[in-house]
DNA sequence: ACAAATAGTGACTCGTTAGTCACGATTGCT
DNA sequence: AGCAATCGTGACTAACGAGTCACTATTTGT
């Protein structure tokens, strides 16, 4: 055959994607250690010599299957820090917050299965094919850091000291939305984010006035951010 | 020799605190699913055999392992629970809540390594020897989900609604035990449960008032609860 | 002291797994 | 069309891992 199709590169998409999807249903159903190249390649129809052709080992496929949301979720960060920079001579401190819990929303509806597979696996040791993972929570972890401490070194917030804002912000999200995956019945979902965020921003706040009022209904602080995944701040770093 | 001196027993615990240690180590270092029962036989330098005296299987040796900590995390939501509806007619909300916050740290300092080990694995999916860790992830928020519903039936306190609440701080409680574990620079720890805590507990009466002010610096609530799981909390004490 | 009961051992079986490779099929290029 | 490059395949190997078991050693009851 002489036709220029394509027909290289299509198959090869098409077979790494298979790959792909059928390791990742296993790996959400299994956990991503107790599976097997056999069970994927089983999985992906395909032979066991694809799989090699395709992908060093595991571990170069579950990097391949985190890279994409990665990606996304470090520009996002990058794009609120810079907007949060802008943010310090102009304005409205809550607006590069929002955005951020936009886009890292974006990225949970765009890659729901990744996520979860990041949920799952997150936590444990930075072992074996589990290792992009953990180095994506690294990611994030950092990039809720830096953004503590910017916000701090401008002085547009004054949350909780350095990191400890950005670890309480990442805990409660990311539980949250493994609850929400889980089907959980979890409440008022959608007011959530804005109640995170100014958490974030008020918590601290608040704070620094150790309030006298006890029990009595205080007017809050206003509930405006729009945050899911996102909200982090304050200073410190690790 | 005919001394009943009980040297069975002892034997006995010798050798299951062994292999237990062994393999609690080899799970923290590369997760329960990667470690296998010779690298634990090594460990605990006994024969295979010995191993299956004890143990049916790794699941069974991971139960064993959580099992002391799931009693004493159990028995302290009952507590508090409890103490949460004589506080109905008498009292101090927040005393409850500290004293589960205290039962909790004690869990922490009395099981590290085990606490380690559930960061670890229980947000994994609920196969094989990782199903019991996963069982007292449950157990936890089912307890935490448990008092909020109490605390909001008996009108104590209007924070978010049942499980949410729960969820963010028990998330939120997790990451940081996480970090903390990890050497990781926190910063004022010993501050945050009551942080935590009040931020639950006010967040949502905050809420509840969608306060109309915007940006505007505002008189905020009391700090007065004390932390959930996390141990550090702050009220009291120093 | 002695036999019965219980514990400890590690070689062994048997199934499974990661990774390879020689071969036939497809695609690309001209 | 014709040939080279790339791809797909599944049988194969070498190693490993879970669980067993016949045997030896220790403990216990009497």
């Amino acid at each position: 055959m002489a036709a220029p199709s394509g027909k290289r590169a299509e198959n090869r998409r098409v077979r790494t994607e298979a790959l792909q999807r059928a390791a990742l249903g296993l790996f959400l159903q299994y956990g991503v250690e107790a599976v097997t190249i056999d069970q994927i390649v089983d999985g992906a129809r395909t032979a066991k010599g694809s799989f090699y052709r395709y992908f060093r080992d595991k571990t170069d496929l579950v990097a391949s299957l985190v890279e994409p949301l990665k990606r996304d979720v470090s520009s996002s960060f990058a794009r609120c820090a810079e907007r949060l920079r802008e943010a310090s001579r102009e304005g409205n401190v809550a607006k590069p917050y929002e955005g951020l819990a936009q886009d890292l929303i974006r990225c949970v509806l765009q890659y729901p299965d990744v996520v979860r597979l990041y949920l799952h696996e997150s936590r444990g040791p930075k072992n074996g094919a589990r290792a992009p993972i953990v180095e994506l929570a690294e990611a994030v972890l950092d990039g809720a850091t830096e953004l503590s401490n910017i916000a701090h070194e401008l002085g547009l917030v004054r949350g909780l000291v350095g990191r400890l804002s950005a670890i309480v912000v990442v805990g409660a999200s990311e539980l949250i939305i493994t609850r929400l995956f889980a089907g959980d019945d979890v409440g008022p979902v959608l007011e959530m984010p804005g109640e995170l965020v100014s958490l974030v921003l008020d918590g601290v706040r608040a704070r620094a006035t150790p309030a006298p009022a006890p029990d009595k209904p205080r007017p809050a602080r206003a509930a405006k951010k729009v945050a899911k995944k996102p909200a982090k701040k304050a200073p410190r770093r690790r």
